[in-house]
DNA sequence: TATTAGCACTTAGCAATTGAGAGTGCTAAC
DNA sequence: GTTAGCACTCTCAATTGCTAAGTGCTAATA
């Protein structure tokens, strides 16, 4: 599979390319007229019958041209990213009006966050996605607990990446705020600096300890804690549907459907984008190569942002497999690296 | 317009009923058959065309049945709203299922809101939205201030009802934790219990009075307080568009897109959804009312919900003009005093 | 031996035609 | 005031024929 010769992958790369730009079936002829080699249209079908029997070609009828699979994309992807975008002269005056909007807003990650959806989409035209980072992976800076009535209890907690996430957890009436104080007091002394995930590694530890030695105050901090904590507080923000309608790709009433199903579940799209962010780099996930259904005909390009090494969320696009890939993953390594920058810059 | 005789009003509300439960234009034989006056189809044809006349129903083309106009949709409604709506009889265990989940988020309320535009599509097929209320219309219950970094403070806070609202700020380095903690007592001391709207106008005439007398902690209390409120927090949520486009309403790909052009445009809804929120009970705004073009076709149900008499949330349905507005209503209106009860309850 | 020209074949897409079905408005009779 | 009857209008779906595009195969060519 890998022994494509040098004339079959220009072929392949040309239709490609065409496909990408134009919305229609590539047959032999526009090869040889779009692109010149010094081939004939003969020679050139012969070619793509390899290429269609090696599965990197489809023809959706007979007598239509051929369409590139989803191999062909993750192919083409793939030297891509070897070889860094050729062509990706985007306007660079555009990047910069929509970034200057983002920078006044850099002090709230999550506010950063969700606008950069729009600039992606604007700049791509395809659905723009970012995502705060996987609490497990930030670490505690402080908790604050106050008392909100009766029986609850705000508890708020602040990492080290600037995201807040709060959440409001149900207590004994007896417990006083003084308490509450005291109870954060300890918590922060315990856990602050640590990531979440070795919080909650802590947790069971120290809720074995408690069985035995019982301190009444701690029992109640670790029950408070661990119901804080209880749910994945992973914040998703999606921007770009009226774009994304626009194309060519999504006329069909059935891939609308689709694509909104897909859209509907956030947690299947903080599922895959959680994977993304372990990677260094951008990342591109192609059709078929996702596991759910409604997916399978999106494509993902995304992105992690850092703030020198620690993860502080991660930006992406969201389109049809037939996507401008280079555009893309040029506009999203582009994005990631201004947030990372933006945010790191004291 | 309102000298409508009693047979009249029986046909149109027969065309509207009709049209509701079956999207096809209603001629003059479906009206006699399926709602036995004892009228023949000619004297039938005579009143829709009075009915036409008056502008209550239109014909999409010359030989199809008729279709009621947004006014007839305004006139069946308010009909509504006075008698109740009779034929509410939807399954009661649906509901109960769905509240059971609700009712575990109870301390949560924003959590609580997101999950109800859940239970309202899931009821109604059409979409759910759910809006946490007008900041001016909520009162600080407490202000904490928490040094970020260097130059970054993050503002919590935390409203009467229930929700917390954080924001990043940046401020001169100098300023310590220390001085935060006075600066966060000084502005609770100075305006909790305030609307966020009372607050805002304590803000100017602080800031007039300040700059003769020019205490510095209070003049850097003021700019971080009416930085941290510079913003409108609006929570807003949607959720059911798979369900939306299942309907024979939405399966115009011009339709679609003006939907999704609606959707995205978040700021305007919520603009609809706070006018709304200002009255009492559920009100309804039909199609061509909307102001913005991409929602003259669409139609809201909503109500606001209330812990006590202090506002928390609006709750709603957006559909097509051709909703079931008594099923709508009924969904909303129970949905609405359900979270209400829930919050109440202590 | 690799490339190419030529040709028969397949298929989608478009436009025009047709007939059935549904619903209307109007008029005259009840 | 109500109804039956009828001519008229319009949509919708099916059918047909035609064109354009593109293919695979074979035989000729460099």
């Amino acid at each position: 599979m890998q022994i494509l010769s040098e004339r079959s992958k220009k072929i392949l790369y040309a239709v490609i390319q065409s496909y990408i730009n134009y919305p229609d079936p590539v047959g032999s002829r526009v090869v040889t007229k779009r692109y010149s080699f010094g081939l004939s249209p003969a020679t050139v079908r012969n070619i793509m019958a390899d290429l269609e029997e090696m599965g990197f070609l489809t023809q959706p009828h007979t007598s239509a041209g051929r369409v590139p699979t989803d191999l062909a994309y993750r192919f083409y992807v793939d030297s891509l990213v070897k070889q860094g975008d050729p062509n990706a002269n985007i306007e660079v005056e555009i990047f910069q009006g929509l970034y200057k909007r983002l920078e006044m807003l850099k002090n709230d990650i999550e506010l950063l966050l969700s606008e950069a959806t729009r600039s992606l989409s604007l700049l791509s035209h395809y659905l723009g996605v970012a995502m705060s980072p996987t609490p497990d992976m930030t670490t505690l800076k402080k908790i604050t607990l106050l008392k909100y009535s009766e029986d609850k209890v705000a508890v708020v907690l602040f990492t080290d990446e600037g995201f807040i996430k709060n959440k409001i957890v149900a207590i004994d009436p007896n417990i006083s705020q003084k308490d509450l104080n005291r109870i954060a007091t300890y918590l922060n002394s315990e856990f602050s600096g640590c990531s979440f995930h070795e919080i909650r590694m802590g947790l069971v530890q120290e809720m074995k300890r408690e069985k035995t030695e019982c301190d009444f105050l701690i029992s109640r901090a670790m029950r408070i804690c661990k119901e804080a904590l209880c749910f994945p507080l992973n914040e998703l923000f999606v921007s770009g549907l009226p774009e994304v309608l626009d194309l060519p790709d999504f006329t069909d009433l059935k891939t609308i459907r689709q694509l909104s199903k897909a859209l509907e579940d956030k947690h299947n799209i903080i599922k895959i984008l959680d994977k993304m962010s372990e990677s260094e780099g951008v990342q591109v996930v192609i059709g078929s190569e996702n596991e759910r259904d409604e997916m399978k005909k999106l494509s993902l390009v995304a992105s992690p942002c850092k703030e020198n090494d620690r993860p502080i969320g991660v930006v992406g696009i969201i389109g049809p497999t037939r996507m401008n890939y280079a555009k893309a993953i040029y506009i999203v390594e582009n994005t990631a690296k201004f947030i990372s920058r933006l945010v790191t810059e004291k």
